[in-house]
Order: structure tokens, then sequence, then C-alpha cells
DNA sequence: TTGCCTATTGGTCACACACCCAATAACGTG
DNA sequence: CACGTTATTGGGTGTGTGACCAATAGGCAA
């Protein structure tokens, strides 16, 4: 005698059942990538009928666009966080966790959304909106450095765009065995020379 | 009336309809993705049917990884050709080309290639091998850049490796609308730096 | 010309996907 | 307690994929 297949329904509030929804997308998206967020997937790791999921989100591109805003997001508030501590300690936070596991998978799902925006809208409009928020959030530190003479840098925006062109730069290699040093030290380093710090700084 | 389906099979040299089987191949992977590289795809453009591209490639992803090679290989060419000019006009012109159109679906390309990696080995391998050829034919150019000292680097492997970082964080925006200005400008900023030239000069 | 080799066909199989819909059961409200 | 709303199920449809295979026919060599 197998173990009954808990046929039982569980009906729970509509809101928390959508988030349930999202959240097990996000963790799907980010362990094994964007194609892999779909009804059958989702629906099986919560233990539910695909039919469900569909309900939630009758377009499956819509849960995938949501699953990977709401993970980038999560992403953006860890490293960069709301925070009183000075623009420099806030940037060497920023790139102390910015290496690792955890991070690598985030680029991976980062590379992913940016090459599957060329097949879906949706997602693509997600992923300008999330980039947006990275381009502002790490505009304001500049500018806050260079309000306090901690920076030296003639635009806070255009050396925000220098400083992640070189970070999506490196993280291009994710996939592709090992990163070469000169290639994972070129973020750092453009970051330093943008913000006018000493080399090491960061 | 229509025109006939054509039944009649034509019988080529196994070496012939293979090169033929890879061109059109990669034409789909240039202009539609590689995940549009399949059996009956291939095998629709050429007018043929799907078995017979599976009688030269028992494996799909064998054909999918030989296309993006043989396409990007065609490119390196293209872009940074053996040439009795001047590293500083090998430079201009790799950068005048790198513009436009049609670099921008090989840069898809890449990016492409680069996300499918996570999946498919055989495709990941032959991303480090091209990637490697772009490599070494850079560092080949700034290495007699520097020998005839048009080029002041310390290194010319670290600089290639920085130009190539650069160019591949801005192509990581072609699927995603408008490249803004200043990441646009940041590859050929990163060159002259790392090739000690004037701003302006490429 | 005969006969072998194999390029090529035509079809099938199993699988995974999104999407649609009718039936059902849980829950809140009267 | 009865009723209506809706979250949830179960199943079906259509499409796309790679892989596999037996039968056929084109071309080359003896």
């Amino acid at each position: 005698m197998t173990s009954s297949p808990s046929p039982q329904r569980i009906r729970k509030n509509a809101e928390d059942r959508r988030s349930e929804i999202v959240r097990a997308a996000a963790v799907v998206a980010l362990t094994e990538g964007l194609e892999s967020v779909t009804l059958r997937r989702v629906a099986e790791d919560l233990g539910v009928r695909p039919g469900l999921i569909s309900h939630y989100f009758p377009a499956a591109e819509d849960l995938v666009a949501t699953a990977f805003g709401a993970t980038v997001a999560a992403e953006l508030d860890e490293l960069l966080p709301p925070s009183e501590a000075t623009p420099l300690e806030r940037f060497r936070r920023f790139f102390g966790a910015a290496i690792g596991e955890k991070f690598d998978d985030v680029s991976r799902l980062w590379l992913n959304a940016r090459h599957l925006s060329r097949y879906r809208p949706v997602l693509c409009a997600e992923v300008n909106r999330r980039q947006d928020d990275w381009h502002a959030r790490l505009t304001a530190v500049i500018a806050d450095g260079i309000a306090t003479e901690q920076f030296n840098a003639a635009d806070a925006g255009v050396a925000a765009t220098r400083i992640l062109v070189a970070m999506d730069g490196v993280s291009t290699y994710v996939n592709v065995g090992e990163i070469p040093p000169a290639a994972a030290a070129f973020a750092v380093t453009t970051a330093e020379r943008e913000l006018g710090l000493p080399i090491g700084t960061l």
C-alpha cells in the first residue's frame, strides 16, 4: 500500500497562494533557469495541479517575468541596501558580497533573462525595469560619495553605467568554465577608476 | 494545381551536403537563435526530410555547436583578418565594423550561446574554443602594436581580456531596448585606455 | 550491366509544453 | 444552515521536440 497521493484539496487565500507560486517559481528560476519555470514544474514543486498555476497566471510568460523580477529585486536589496553607512563602506560591502556561489546564480539569471528577452516582451520589460532600479540605486550612492568628496567623478550616472557594464561583462563568462583573473578583477578596477579611488581600495 | 512537391530525391556528395546543412543551421542560429536550430527547421529550409539531418548529425546538439562555431569563426575573420596593415589601422577597422545591424546579430548569438552553455556541454566547449581564438587573435595584434611602439601596455594578453570583457558587457544589452550612450562608448574607451592611446583615436 | 553502399525518405514513438474547460469542493456570507 | 463564489482538480487538445527505423533509390565500382 503506497502512501495516499493526498488528493485532499487545500484551499488558500488567493494572495497567499499567489505569492507562494511566485516564490516557488523564483527558486526554479534561480537554480535551474527561466526556461524551467513551467506550469507543470512549479505545480509539482507545490504539490498542486498545473491548472491552478494557470488560474493565477493565465499566461505563463507573466509568471516567468514575475519570478525574475522578484528574485532580482531581493538581490538588489541585499547587495545595496538602504543604509546609514558611508558610500565607500557601501561599495566595499557591495563588492564583498558580489563574489561566491550565490552571486554566480544571480549572474546566471541575468544572463538568462537578457537572452530570453529576445523572444519574450513581458520579460524584456521587466529586465529593463530592474536594470533601471539597479542603475538608480548605484547612481544615488555614487552621487552621495561625490557630494561628501569621498569619490571623484564627473557624472554619477555615467560612472554607474560603466561599472554596471563592466560587471555584466564579467558575468558573461559565468557559464563557461573558469573566469580568467584579469577579467574577474576588471569590475572592481573599473569602479575604482570611475570613482577616483586608489587601486586596492575596494 | 500547385507546383509539384518535388518528391524527387537529390543525392549529393556527403561532404557537400554536410556543409550545406551547417550553412543553413548557421543562418537560423544568427537570425532566429540557437534554440531554433532544430532538425525539422533546418530540414525544411533545405527542402529535405528531418531524418537526413539526423543522418549527418545523430545528436542535434552537435549541429547547434557546429553552427555557432562556423558563424563566429567567419565573423572573427571578417572583423580581425590577417592583414599587412598597422595594428592601429586594424583596430580602427575592428571597431568601425563592430557597429550596425549585422554585428548586433552576432552579439545576440554570443549572448545566446553563453547562456545555452549552461545546459549544453558540447556548445560550452565550442564557446570556450572560439573565445580563446578571439583572445589569441586580439592579443597578437596588441603585441604587434606594443613591439612597434604604437601601443603602450604592460601585458598584451591582459589588455585583450579587458577589451573583450568591456565589449561583452556592452553586448549584454543587445536584446533589451536601446543601449545608453555611456555604455556604448565604454568598449572603445576601454581599448584606448588599455592601449595607451589618446581619447578619440579609435 | 550487375550489384553493393549509403544517402534519403517517410513514418512512428515518447515526451514536454501551454492552454482550455467542465466538474468539484472549500470557504465566506446571508 | 443554505447558498453562491471561486479556488482547485482532472482530463483533453494541439504543437513542438529528438530519436529511431525500415524501405527506397541514387551513384559508383566491378
